[in-house]
RNA sequence: GGGGCGGUAGCUCAGUUGGUCAGAGCGGCAGACUCAUAAUCUGACAGGUCGUGGGUUCGAGUCCCACUCGCCCUACCA
């Protein structure tokens, strides 16, 4: 029997010179939650992130530090980007390097294969050159005089045209491909305004686009000609093939991985680099004979104080910073449930700080605190059993039911936000079910001993569902609740319940120990004027 | 220059194919309650000429045109 398909995602691979903010961590989060609410959905998932490492940039960063390229790559990847996983609680299957051995072997196979279909040829390329800089630059970059000379940003002196011998991609044989493929998959580019801005894009007409480079040294050599490097878009891109196995021997492990694996479902991109992984990575992929991802996403930018982020502006915020104040789960929480995905999002520690308190410490944290005090007051922590239900407490389960349906098809949508606030309708219904159905009243009368265990049971198993639904976003503090519970002795691990099975009723075994503890998530004093900076 | 997106209550934003669509949350105001993290719940409370000006239509945040403001892309910053 052949494996399953897994359910694949990636990142983008971050670019190690950059330091790591918390517009990267978003996409990473994106990811996670998304993997894991599929993994407890019963899929099989495989989920990608990684590093890109190659280019002048980081070559000169190296020589400026006085250590060789790949040293200063290793020493990036291990004190800054992998801590972030950490940072974040991503768990992610895979992290790939462009600087790995599997990533340049599999680089030089795939151009290799397509240059043997006739898509690659040797050209001119022409384009300014500022000679500061090392570097071609983009023309819309540039300065531009009154009297037509154009001036390098940076060094604030006039570029010059250069050419150089090149190799080239025939991007341009790719176009009515491109159109009928979106025309035919809809889904293929999103959100809708990011499909709109591609479909133009290509209906403007491409061009073949230079894939080598004669001026760099730090990269994947071609294959053919020893004087180049693979310009680093098309080294990179290749990281989500070359990652699970792209040109592995038929029969390895590799190479079965990469056929449950590839095509992925999910290209999580920022909506910066939608171009490339809409229209050139697809041409590649075409030209290379290979099937092509189910969906690109293109998500919008976190900004700070009305503005993107930027390194050069001072205005990233280390993920850290965040996460040390409010915890990783509110991390998680926070940025998926405030921000449309797809759109552009403000950040702001106000705003973090109020919805913190709103929703996770005033919300569900407190709710979870009055059904597991209530429990250890009035039965000293043994769940008991309901007796009977209630039109309220019957349309309470409706309301769960109708809950899981709503967050589970939103996330088919990635619309997290969407799940979030589902989700979140449901807690603000059984805070009220509890407040109108006044358990501290029921315990205060023997004759109401019936009714009440059957409104502690209700508590506890609406917070279990909840539990479940939560897990994916914030797997730390969900992980919690369900000890609290007593879940995992009946329900086994909280990461193996399964979402479609969250609203049947009647799951947390009666006679199970809950305990109460701290608050969940603890109110927290105002993020100092320092943190805030 | 070309292309894309957005401008809806004090704040952050939802608003499928045009007709209870003028909404939610937060904040504000009033009340209830005390199990709980000074948390919770209720309100048939307050608050908007849905960027501007035209047009199509019996009827438009919702379609068309123009304008204006903001953001993004246009060969290596999520």
């Amino acid at each position: 029997m052949p494996d399953p398909k897994s359910y694949y995602v990636t990142t983008p691979i971050y670019y190690v010179n950059d330091a790591p903010h918390i517009g990267h961590a978003y996409t990473t989060v994106a990811g996670d939650v998304l993997t894991r609410w599929h993994r407890q959905r019963g899929d099989q998932v495989w989920y990608l992130t990684g590093t890109d490492e190659h280019g002048t940039k980081v070559e000169r960063a190296a020589r400026d530090n006085g250590v060789e390229p790949q040293q200063w790559c290793d020493r990036l990847v291990e004190t800054a980007w992998r801590p972030v996983l950490e940072t974040i609680d991503a768990a992610n299957d895979d992290f790939i390097r462009t600087t790995s051995d599997r990533h340049k072997r599999g680089v030089q196979r795939f151009w290799t294969a397509v240059k043997e279909t006739g898509n690659v040829y040797e050209g001119e390329f022409t384009g300014p050159y500022c000679v500061g800089c090392e570097e071609f630059k983009r023309p819309g970059d540039l300065i531009e005089k009154p009297d037509g000379t154009r001036l390098c940003p940076v060094h604030d002196k006039p570029v010059e045209d250069i050419s150089e011998t090149n190799w080239f991609f025939r991007l341009s044989a790719f176009t009515e491909r491109l159109l009928a493929h979106y025309e035919a998959n809809p889904n293929a580019v999103a959100p809708a305004s990011a499909r709109n801005e591609v479909i133009s894009f290509i209906k403007q007409g491409l061009d073949d686009i230079s894939m080598s480079r004669s001026s760099v040294s730090w990269g994947v050599q071609l294959p053919w000609d020893s004087e180049q490097v693979v310009y680093v878009w098309f080294d990179a891109l290749l990281n989500y093939l070359t990652a699970i196995g792209y040109g592995a021997r038929e029969g390895t492990l590799e190479a079965r991985r990469f056929d449950t694996t590839w095509p992925a479902d999910v290209h999580l991109v920022g909506k910066d680099i939608l171009r490339f992984h809409a229209v050139y990575w697809p041409a590649m992929l075409m030209a290379a004979g290979l099937p092509l991802p189910k969906q690109v996403f293109a998500h919008g930018w976190l900004l700070v104080g009305g503005e993107k982020m930027s390194k050069t502006k001072l205005t990233g915020i280390a993920p850290s910073r965040i996460v040390d104040h409010f915890g990783s789960d509110a991390f998680r929480y926070y940025f998926l449930r405030a921000i449309h995905f797809g759109q552009d999002g403000s950040f702001s520690w106000e705003d973090m700080s109020i919805r913190y308190t709103a929703e996770l410490a005033n919300g569900l944290g407190n709710l979870a605190s009055r059904a597991t005090a209530m429990v250890d007051r009035y039965r000293d922590g043994v769940l008991p059993e309901p007796v009977a239900y209630t039109n309220v407490d019957l349309a309470l389960q409706d309301s769960l039911v109708a809950a899981v349906e709503r967050a589970d098809a939103a996330m088919d949508r990635l619309d997290f936000a969407g799940a979030l606030e589902a989700t979140k309708v449901f807690v603000d219904e059984v805070n009220g079910y509890v407040t109108e159905q006044q358990p501290w009243v029921l315990a205060k009368d023997q004759a109401d001993i019936d009714r009440l265990s059957t409104v502690l049971y209700v508590m506890c198993e609406s917070l279990r569902a909840l539990a479940v639904l939560y897990n994916p976003f914030m797997p730390k503090s969900m992980n919690e609740l369900w000890s609290r519970l007593g879940a995992s002795d009946g329900l086994g691990e909280i990461a193996e319940q399964r979402i479609a099975a969250t609203s049947r009723w009647g799951q947390l075994p009666p006679g199970s120990r809950v305990t109460k503890g701290d608050p969940l998530f603890p109110r927290l004093a105002e993020p100092t004027e320092d943190q805030a900076s």
